[in-house]
RNA sequence: CGCGGUGUGGAGCAGCUAGGUAGCUCGUCGGGCUCAUAACCCGAAGGUCGUUGGUUCAAAUCCAGCCGCCGCAA
């Protein structure tokens, strides 16, 4: 067949792989343009883009595929590949009716989460946020709505209790280019069964702010952890930010010491809300580089009764 | 040229804004103690102080450029 892939993050390169390595035709790679990032403005290329050059396939950067010129030119480009499917993998844009209808097959998308739960920009930060037991990958033909179109494979996955985001991102990359693998392999063989959303169990995942990482520790320990887990939690030790890349919950239950107190200034464990405890394993200060929580403690003293936040 | 921080033995840091040949916690290696231990005691190895140039009798410490890493911001 003859392909299009639409894609942008990380998440999509092992979809794109997935092609790139298959029987079929990649006739071009659509990704986001390219925007400056980080420190000094530096421009990045999209992890997709940059994959497609490893594989020398063309890639196109419209700033929009709705209106404006950029949306023109492309309809035209898409017009004369004539693709058969167009894969669609977290690109960041909203598609067109005429885009949609205009493959044999139409468009086919690989979403993060199990359908019709966690429709949205975000569903792996929302998994973890709300403490979900297990996710998945759902791979659907693309409809007008929102993730709303009919699911046709679903793959689901077990979520480890301190799992963080970027540990499931990856995993559900590696998953997104099987359950597309095997889409596609269906979809040749005739043998995919599209199943409706089920309206009544939809849930949509918001995109994330930036507010939502910082710790509150009036709420319980699973909040906190869960918080860490999904969005990469963030408070003040001694005046200067700290982020919490991961953590741990204590079976214990803490004695007697204020919301937000080191408990354990051996092992950065503080006190939360509910009277729950939790370990700091993984932080990051102001300035510094990531590091073990052991690592941190070592050049920086900590001590018992400490306020955080 | 967006703002700011930082670069010191294997890891994390101090020292630097009062220039004078490097220190702490941990790790490593050797030995000891212990029923035993990731515990404790004694000892050792290991650093061109990111890089280039400048000021100086003398620079990790002052000045300039460069490189790298990180926070904020997008």
């Amino acid at each position: 067949m003859k392909i299009v892939f639409m894609g942008t993050p990380e998440f999509a390169v092992p979809c794109l792989k997935k092609l790139a390595e298959s029987k079929h035709e990649v006739a071009a790679v659509f990704t986001q343009p390219d925007k400056p990032k980080g420190r000094g403005y530096k421009m990045i290329p999209t992890p997709v883009k940059a994959a497609a050059e490893e594989y020398g396939l063309p890639v196109y950067q419209p700033l929009s595929l709705r209106k404006g010129d950029d949306a023109e030119e492309s309809m035209r480009i898409l017009k004369d590949i004539a693709p058969d499917l167009i894969v669609v993998t977290a690109y960041g844009q909203i598609l067109p009716k005429e885009i949609l209808e205009l493959p044999v097959h139409g468009c086919i998308n690989i979403h993060a989460s199990l359908l019709p739960k966690y429709r949205g920009a975000a569903p792996i930060n929302w998994v973890l946020l709300n403490g979900e037991k297990e996710t998945g990958v759902t791979s659907m033909q693309m409809g007008e709505g929102l993730d709303t179109g009919d699911m046709l494979i679903k793959e689901v996955t077990e979520i480890g209790e301190n799992e963080t985001y970027e540990e499931l991102y990856s995993r559900l990359s590696i998953m997104g280019g099987e359950v597309l693998e095997e889409t596609i392999n269906a979809l040749e063989n005739g043998t995919l069964a599209p199943e409706v959303q089920d309206e009544a169990q939809t849930c949509y995942s918001p995109m994330i702010k930036k507010e939502m990482s910082a710790l509150d520790f009036t709420k319980s320990a699973k909040e906190i952890h869960n918080t860490i887990r999904g969005v990469t939690g963030f408070t003040m030790l001694e005046g200067k930010r700290l982020k919490v890349f991961k953590s741990e919950i204590l079976d214990k239950i803490a004695s007697d010491a204020a919301n937000g107190e080191i408990v354990d200034e051996k092992k950065f464990t503080v006190k939360c809300g509910d009277g729950g405890l939790v370990t700091f394993l993984e932080v990051q200060p102001e300035g510094k580089k990531r590091m073990k929580t052991e690592d941190f403690l070592r050049g920086k003293k900590i001590t018992k009764g400490t306020q955080l936040g």
